[in-house]
DNA sequence: ATAACCGGTTTGGGATCCCAAAAAAAGAGC
DNA sequence: GCTCTTTTTTTGGGATCCCAAACCGGTTAT
């Protein structure tokens, strides 16, 4: 249980990413204490959050405007995340105690390979291949020596799809036999990419650890640009989420704590 | 004329990180609204922003604790801040509208050697060397394509040496005849790898310029660790700040502000 | 008819107040 | 004398109040 104003940041973070205020929609405090029930202390502390995010604007003269994210926003933000991730990578094959951290990366990798072979596409399978894909990401993230990479990633997460580990997958591309199978080519690929970066950081090939990490993360801007190009109107941030199964996932669960708590 | 709590959160982050407040010393907003001689309301706000740029960290049950950066820290940051100014200066080099904004690059270069020629190595000249140098570097960043990056970068910044372009100069080094050819030296070098990222983005050779972007970037961090290995007992952030002429300046430039306003 | 001016209203910044929870201090029990 | 409990004090979160600056609308003068 947080504080309210954390609380609060989430939901009107969420609401603005989710495009719920217009794209240069005039935002109010006044407004924000009435729909949310709550005083202007809450809130004031709450809108300098997310403009310290960068998710609003605050005008010269009075108020806040939204600055709502676009699809192009959030993969410039993927590419950064994914930049920096390579870096982790590098570091992490260069540190001398990285080998008792292996055995992390190495169970990780392994389940995945398990949930793959079984081969069920259904939400629970997902939801922990993300889960083990979100505890390789961030084991290279907490354990490559530079903690401030993953205080910078976490600087940033606040976008979809930038939780560290987020993978994307089209709801749409599961639910037929041709699209499961090419989900299933999507995450065999994505974990030999996770094999080879794990056995460069074991060599200590810090090179192609970081030449690998990076190609792993072009895969999956690629991926996002495939909608893009299928999708005949503009793709917006409501598909990435929809599209991002960690996203929803945690979208999810708050909305379970919301309901218990109430 | 910033709101007073973005103004208190800039002073209070300059005590953290000049070492004005015990390494884990407990803050309390009473305290600083006696110091600082405000309400409660600011000092919350810029509690917040302090607190998101991780120069605080609020305890389990109650109070605040400052969380002041070391060397180690600042060190860690400016390999981050480097290695996504590496990124910037890839992209520009396969950014086809790039050709527009090479000349500005091109006269900060060219500004920068004619200063080194004149040699003059007092407070003025190396101002505007400092000043061509963030211009160089700012330029790259805007102009990448990728404006998630100059983000990210700016929200980093707030620690010392971290402003984009900051250089680092050792006041005691540049006292002596022998020391001032060493620095002179050091501008040469640091020039001339300006001039290779400015050929090849020319170019479009975007591997070479990455690779020489986090070489220029290695290099002040090695200049940095020179100290360390120098002065015999450990090196202060203080230090870096008074080797570092670009934080000097801003806080002599925010004295004046300050005076200017009372 | 347009533009400048003026008063009312909205809105955000800052100060103050209240309260609950936690830390610190005092007191009781062993 | 030490420890556990109770009381007091401190402290931070939330609500409310006040005010000045900005916005809006209407009126008036050119």
């Amino acid at each position: 249980m947080e504080s309210i104003d954390t609380e609060l940041a989430a939901r009107i973070r969420n609401d603005i990413v989710l495009g719920n205020y217009g794209e240069e929609e005039r935002i109010s405090e006044a407004r924000l204490c009435d729909t949310h029930k709550v005083s202007r202390t809450p809130v004031r502390l709450a809108l300098r959050m997310l403009e310290h995010e960068g998710l609003i604007r605050r005008s010269e003269g009075r108020g806040y405007f939204v600055n709502a994210p676009n699809v192009n926003d959030v993969l410039q933000a993927v590419q950064v995340r994914g930049h920096l991730e390579s870096l982790a990578a590098r570091l992490m094959a260069q540190s001398p105690d990285r080998l008792s951290t292996l055995p992390i990366l190495e169970a990780a990798i392994e389940e995945i390979d398990r949930l793959i072979l079984v081969g069920k596409m259904d939400h629970a399978s997902i939801r922990l291949i993300q889960k083990q894909n979100a505890v390789f990401h961030k084991t290279i993230l907490e354990c490559c020596g530079n903690d401030f990479i993953g205080f910078t990633c976490s600087r940033i997460s606040h976008m979809p799809m930038l939780e560290v580990g987020a993978m994307v997958f089209d709801r749409q591309v599961l639910s037929t036999k041709e699209g499961k199978e090419r989900s299933n080519f999507r995450l065999k690929l994505g974990n030999s990419q996770h094999k080879v970066i794990f056995e460069a950081i074991q060599k200590g090939d810090a090179v192609r650890a970081e030449g690998v990490m990076r190609e792993h993360s072009n895969t999956m801007i690629e991926y996002i640009q495939v909608f893009e190009k299928r999708t005949k109107e503009e793709l917006t941030i409501k598909d990435l989420i929809d599209y991002s199964g960690l996203s929803v996932m945690r979208k999810e669960h708050d909305t379970i704590g919301k309901e218990k708590s109430l």
